[in-house]
RNA sequence: GCGCGGAUGGUGGAAUGGUAUACACGAGAGACUUAAAAUCUCUUGGCUUUACAGCCUUGCGGGUUCAAGUCCCGCUCUGCGCACCA
């Protein structure tokens, strides 16, 4: 017998699909149908990749070598990311020319991958940094220029102070670099941007349809961040200028005591007065120097000064302060807000801080469930207090409890002309009258009035109360007895905090007072009935937002507006190893693009490509490439000199998959009409950056009628990380990567690796890398081979009818099991059902021999394994006598008849407890089955001679006896 | 703080509302062997029990249901993302 060795089978199998170009896909074979999956494209930097980038890849391939195997013309192709940040700072810490450092190791990166077996189509590797490539990026640059979604503009940027180079938002993680993890700071430069801005809406409507990992769609949902609410005008007292102020909550506009513009925003200069001049400037240069993240860490502690100048507030001519404060950021919204102190967090604090005055305009608001309000009623509005009691000796509340409804309250009552108006006197007065207590202490208001809205049945009435909570303490048990009537409807009682539930208070508006009770909060950030808000007043918060904008509209004071925390796209990089961006500055022209015919610009060679610092790009050193024509005029003009965001390379490299060697455009829309969208099964980054600069530019490509789709990719799975020995994410940097050379060099080969990495848990759980759980799939392939061993050597299988029909029953369950995990995706419990069918086999294996039934059995089992284990399948497909390849077009069909067995088991349950199991003919009548059910031992014994009430029975799995206890 | 996940044996993990712990790893026992490795077979959630069997168990507390890991309500812990976004 023959014995498994995967090193030496693996080679030679890798060898003859090399030679034959197995993989090898035609473009233009449409006699099958399409499938084109792939994963990530693979960045060249370091030694090469780990076992986690594996699970990644070997993903992606098992999905398209089933397609290919399932009749599917699939493509899996392959490329290198080879452009940007990450290589050319390999390349410096090796100290070497970027081409040189990525042609260095790529050949590491290849090894890898091809003895890995994957199906990739090598005859049309691409490489971003090829120019044969980012010529191509370069037109995309144009067109996206020439549409006006490419434009140059000064503002404050991220800068990273290591790498010498500005960030995008999507680069800055935490405050923190992308690549060296260092703390950023904002610079005021001049740089390029992608208006993505102008896609966002799109894109984030097109975001629920989308077949992807949920969590990523949230991410960029979030991302995106879109707000909906209203610009307003502020006109600045004595003077002819106005201030604009973004804000999503108009209802909240009669509340607004005070504005706040950002340090940066341009009227600053105008708005300080000459007294508060100096203490403006001073600020000003303060906030400039400190870096966001000094910001971000001074536990946000409010900072800011008065500018001197006061806004009028449209609404009701309210003259308010304007002040400066760096918690009010440039670049997003306007740059200023109104600021309503009793409705926002932050603008609460900056009012606490600095004395501002808070004014309440929107009050919480309730309806009572229990009772709630009956149309068509007349509704009568009261004052109301809850006087709440707190014994600190027990920590107890009291409550009424009421004898003749099902009611539970507190103390509640109503302002009378006695209290002279005062809700702390009226509140006293009610807990004497109704609990006889006398001595209490007045620990808190329960912050401003809350409206509750309930149906009065004794009086016939609606009402809507307007109402105080008051918090007490009990100083001593003192205690005058109260009226008979009152002691005749209820009780008084002290709960616990916990006792005091939704469902047992009556009470709307409970949860407030708990709420207000628990925490110092005093102000209310939700939506409710407005208050001191002229004739808004009494409407809802929705109501009221639409009315107010309207109304502003007609005075042209405000607009309805949508704003979005997404930025548009900074792709300048004052860094070497980057596309060109294909534009001449011209003195007289401006900035002018490349015209198509003199594309690429390609990359100078210089002899010091290190980042030069002080916003110079690397690039000006090359004097002869800076200096060239203007396009437009001839006259003397200048390069730019800042290259393009690796993104911008890897954002369209799925579209030149399709067309890679075409050098009259960047790809065929035709091909794309037939191959694209792609199913793109990605690695755990990128989900706000990549994915979403992709998205983008898809679109605007579908907009000039290049591709057929608006979406990039049609479903896309998102991994999750490969823990390292030590629990965090394997990664480079970490220094704790596992690499899977090490894995297969060891004997092991890289069928057991690549099935490990499929078992070990589901894609999109993140799972911790164990090597000992390789050597348990190598015993599963050894017994695969084994299995086919002794098929192989065996005559005529012995087995008889019975034996037959369990392989069978083994063998298209399995083949139906499989078919169906890898539809859905779910790779790692494919594998256990191919384990538990092996394991099966092995009980039968002594009947095992040439019969129909082994022959499916064997063969099957070799299909389904294939795109998991491809060179061992390959091989064995060979021994029992095959000629052609087993990875094109060979899957199992299955057949329903042999799924189920003539003996079902069945489960007895008395009373939802297993009491008993039993095994009968499929063919079996229910009503036999569950008299069956009733007498067997065991159940006797639990039902103990009592009818059964109920006797539930579910086909085929279970019945369940319900008897009285 | 906000948003999105997760929590099941010693470990990784399975379970369309219907036998919880599949499949593996690890551990233990046995067979083969001069011996070891490899291989094969069996055992393996906890407690009680010679056995039959019983009780308990899916982070915690409630609820719905004949039946809950799964659905609903309220928590705890944990991972990830965003974070002064008006």
């Amino acid at each position: 017998m023959k014995r498994y060795n995967p090193v030496e089978i693996e080679k030679k199998w890798q060898k003859v699909w090399d030679d034959n170009q197995t993989y090898k896909v035609d473009f233009s074979d449409h006699s099958k149908p399409k499938y084109y999956g792939m994963s990530m494209l693979p960045g060249v930097t370091g030694a090469g990749i780990h076992v986690g980038h594996g699970r990644t890849f070997q993903f992606s391939d098992i999905k398209v070598r089933a397609k290919r195997q399932q009749g599917y013309n699939a493509y899996n192709p392959i490329g290198w990311d080879s452009f940007g940040l990450p290589v050319e700072n390999f390349a410096i810490k090796l100290g070497k020319n970027p081409r040189e450092a990525h042609e260095e190791v790529l050949g590491r990166f290849k090894e890898q991958l091809k003895r890995l077996g994957y199906s990739y189509d090598w005859s049309k590797e691409i490489s971003t940094s090829d120019p044969a490539y980012y010529r191509w990026t370069q037109w995309i640059f144009v067109k996206l220029f020439e549409h006006g979604l490419a434009y140059q503009k000064q503002s404050p940027q991220w800068w990273c102070e290591t790498d010498q180079t500005v960030l995008a938002n999507e680069q800055v993680e935490g405050g923190k670099c992308w690549r060296c993890g260092n703390q950023v700071s904002k610079r005021n430069l001049k740089q390029w941007f992608f208006k993505i801005t102008d896609y966002a809406d799109e894109i984030l409507e097109a975001t629920d349809d989308l077949d992807w990992t949920e969590m990523v769609k949230t991410m960029q949902k979030n991302w995106i961040g879109r707000s909906e609410g209203a610009e307003v005008d502020f006109k600045v007292d004595g003077s002819d200028k106005k201030l604009t102020v973004f804000t999503t909550r108009p209802d909240t506009l009669f509340g607004a005591t005070f504005m706040v513009i950002a340090p940066e925003h341009e009227l600053v200069k105008d708005l300080a007065t000459d007294d508060n001049r100096k203490s403006v400037e001073d600020y000003i240069s303060q906030a400039a120097c400190k870096s966001e993240i000094e910001r971000m860490n001074e536990n946000r502690e409010k900072t800011g000064v008065f500018t001197g100048s006061y806004g009028i507030n449209p609404v009701n001519s309210a003259r308010v302060p304007i002040w400066i404060a760096d918690y009010v950021l440039s670049g997003y919204g306007t740059g200023a807000i109104m600021a309503v102190p009793a409705h926002d967090e932050r603008d609460f604090e900056f009012a606490k801080k600095f004395g501002i005055e808070v004014k309440e305009v929107v009050l919480p608001h309730r309806i009572d469930t229990k009772n709630p309000p009956i149309d068509d009623k007349e509704i009568v509005i009261r004052q109301n207090i809850h006087g709440i009691v707190y014994n600190p000796k027990t920590d107890e509340y009291l409550c009424l409890e009421y004898k003749d409804f099902p009611w539970t309250t507190f103390v509640v009552g109503g302002v009378e002309e006695s209290d002279g108006g005062d809700i702390v006197n009226a509140a006293k007065r009610e807990i004497y009258e109704e609990t006889g207590y006398k001595n209490l202490k007045l620990m808190k208001v329960l912050g401003g009035q809350v409206v509750a809205e309930y149906y009065a049945a004794h009086k016939n009435q609606n009402r809507r109360g307007f109402v105080n909570g008051l918090l007490f303490e009990l100083i001593d048990d003192e205690q005058d007895d109260i009226s008979e009537e009152d002691q005749g409807k209820y009780n008084l009682v002290w709960l616990k905090m916990s006792d005091i539930t939704k469902d047992r208070m009556t009470c709307a508006e409970l949860d407030i007072w708990l709420d207000r009770i628990k925490s110092n909060k005093g102000l209310y950030t939700e939506e409710g009935i407005l208050t001191n808000s002229g004739e808004f007043d009494g409407m809802t918060s929705s109501e009221a937002r639409e009315k107010i904008v309207v109304w502003l509209e007609k005075d042209g004071n405000g607009r309805s507006k949508v704003t979005y925390k997404m930025r548009d796209w900074l792709i300048s990089r004052q860094r070497y190893w980057g596309a060109p961006i294909p534009i001449i500055h011209c003195e007289d022209c401006g900035a002018v693009p490349v015209p198509d015919n003199q594309l690429p610009v390609v990359l100078p060679e210089v002899e010091d490509f290190k980042p030069k610092g002080g916003n110079v790009s690397a690039l000006e050193s090359a004097t002869d490439w800076v200096n060239t024509a203007c396009p437009k005029c001839g006259k003397p003009a200048k390069r730019e000199t800042d290259t393009m965001d690796g993104y911008a390379c890897s954002s369209w490299y799925f579209l030149r998959y399709l067309d890679p060697f075409n050098d009259k455009q960047a790809w065929d829309p035709e091909i794309e009409k037939y191959w694209g969208p792609v199913d793109y099964y990605n690695g755990a980054d990128h989900a706000v950056a990549h994915l979403l600069y992709s998205r983008f530019w898809q679109r605007f490509f579908f907009k000039l009628g290049l591709v057929s789709h608006p979406e990039p990719f049609k479903r896309m799975m998102y991994n999750a990380y490969i823990l390292a020995a030590d629990g965090t994410k394997m990664s480079k940097s970490r220094n704790n990567v596992v690499d899977p050379l090490e894995i297969m060099n060891s004997g092991y080969g890289a069928d057991s690796l690549r099935v490990y990495e499929m078992f070990i848990a589901p894609y999109d759980m993140e799972a911790p890398w164990d090597t000992r759980g390789v050597p348990g799939t190598y015993r599963f392939l050894n017994r695969v081979w084994t299995l086919a061993q002794e098929y192989i050597e065996a005559g005529e299988s012995k087995s008889d009818e019975k034996t037959e029909r369990e392989v069978l029953t083994i063998a298209h369950k399995l083949a139906k099991k499989v078919t169906e995990d890898i539809e859905n995706e779910k790779f790692n419990t494919s594998i256990s059902a191919m384990m538990e069918a092996v394991n099966g086999y092995y009980k039968l294996k002594d009947s095992i021999g040439k019969s129909a039934a082994w022959d499916y059995a064997i063969e099957s089992l070799l299909m389904v394994l294939s795109p998991f284990a491809p060179h061992i399948t390959e091989e064995l497909w060979g021994q029992i006598g095959h000629s052609d390849t087993i990875h094109i077009d060979h899957w199992p069909k299955w057949d329903d008849k042999y799924l189920q067995s003539d003996m079902l088991t069945i489960v007895i349950q008395v009373n939802s407890k297993l009491r008993a199991k039993i095994e009968v003919s499929s063919e079996m009548p229910a009503d036999d089955i569950k008299r069956l059910a009733q007498v067997q031992e065991n159940v006797l014994k639990y039902t103990d001679g009592k009818q059964p009430t109920k006797v539930i029975y579910i086909p085929g799995k279970l019945v369940n006896i319900v008897v009285a206890e």
